[in-house]
DNA sequence: TATACTTGTTACTACACAGTAACATTGTCT
DNA sequence: AGACAATGTTACTGTGTAGTAACAAGTATA
């Protein structure tokens, strides 16, 4: 047995290990060469085992993808809970909430969340996704609504502003390099930084 | 001779608009059902022809792709160059470019460009449309500087503002509907109206 | 140490689909 | 009319690659 992963373990955790090793090399490929352009032979060279193995750990090449791609939207998920759990103002959930989306967007199954967008995956695989894409959007929505009434947004179109949002983090995902010298913290407080002020120059209060 | 397009007309002024309708409807079949998802069957079907009548006006699959791409590049040079003569102050020139911009990404060969991604291309054809991407994010950055100069734009890192605006602005053609209530004009607006201000209120000046 | 389960391999099949060859028809120009 | 080019069709080839069958070896447990 060729050893995927570190070291001696249970075989339970050893599967998953594997599972997860899998499912990190194949969301780089897809990033580095794009879903159709990366056959299973290719992931199964670069884990150092052959095609038929990877059946051992997925349902099929499908699979795969809509495996990183929730993934990577339980992790969305999750930093919308805590958003709304820590900030106060319907702007300081925002902040909490954008500074931690940006670490997803720059993470490989973030990165193939965005990358291979939807048309890659299959009818129901779509489907099972959309809930999680839906509350997301809608969540922030709120969001901008909660800080219309609080007093910390200026009045403004929710659904637009929302649009816009995710527009400028999802991109991220086009453009970030990891040996780059921007760092995710700085990139979320550059976007922060126009998104509250914007481009023309305020009058001193 | 099946009736592709209209009216009767001169053989070489046919074979262009031939050559157009087939990658209009390329660019559409594309962008509902994904590049690689679309056979040039199904290309061929829609435009009531067979398969082999395609490399009549084409040389391959790869080929239809970089045309539309290219075409969706076309367009937005001469957006750029509009923007640049038309303009007085950067945030002026900004302001142009955008509002055509939006027209691009939301018409088929834009929402091409950007859906597709350049995974798809082949590396020649990536190489080819590179000095356009390159010169459109350059512009843009140095249109930022200058509204810096001019006092028309605040103060920021104008490489960060560049991918936050084609961030929020390419995302447009993903969820764009043609036949939806929200009309380009009005969404360029919007947008501006978010980039120029900003989430927080501003103090009455 | 026998037995059964887990994990992996080699060798193959199936199939979708891009691209081509050879043939048919229509239109244009002398 | 006759010749030649433009446009299209039917029938085929070739290839890449997802997925499978059958077999082999290692590993835990009785």
């Amino acid at each position: 047995m060729a050893s995927w992963t570190k070291e001696i373990q249970g075989r339970e955790e050893q599967r998953q290990l594997k599972g997860q090793a899998l499912l990190r090399t194949a969301a780089r490929l897809f990033n580095e060469t794009g879903f159709h352009q990366t056959t299973l032979e290719m992931l199964a060279q670069r884990l150092g085992v052959t095609k038929p193995t990877l059946y051992y750990y997925i349902k099929n090449k499908d699979d795969i993808l809509f495996e990183c791609n929730r993934l990577a939207l339980m992790q969305a998920q999750e930093a919308l809970e805590k958003a709304q759990a820590e900030g106060t103002t319907g702007l300081e959930k925002l902040r909490v909430l954008v500074t931690r989306y940006v670490h997803i967007v720059t993470e490989d199954f973030g990165i193939c969340l965005i990358l291979s967008g939807d048309q890659a995956l299959t009818q129901e695989n779509r489907q099972a996704l959309r809930t999680f894409r839906t509350t997301l959007d809608h969540t922030v929505r709120v969001m901008l609504e909660e800080g219309m009434r609080d007093g910390s947004i200026a009045p403004c179109n929710p659904k637009m502003v929302t649009f816009a949002l995710f527009g400028a983090f999802n991109w991220i995902a086009h453009w970030y390099k990891d040996d780059g010298e921007l760092k995710p913290e700085e990139i979320a407080e550059h976007f922060l930084s126009l998104f509250e002020n914007g481009l023309v120059p305020r009058t001193k209060s």
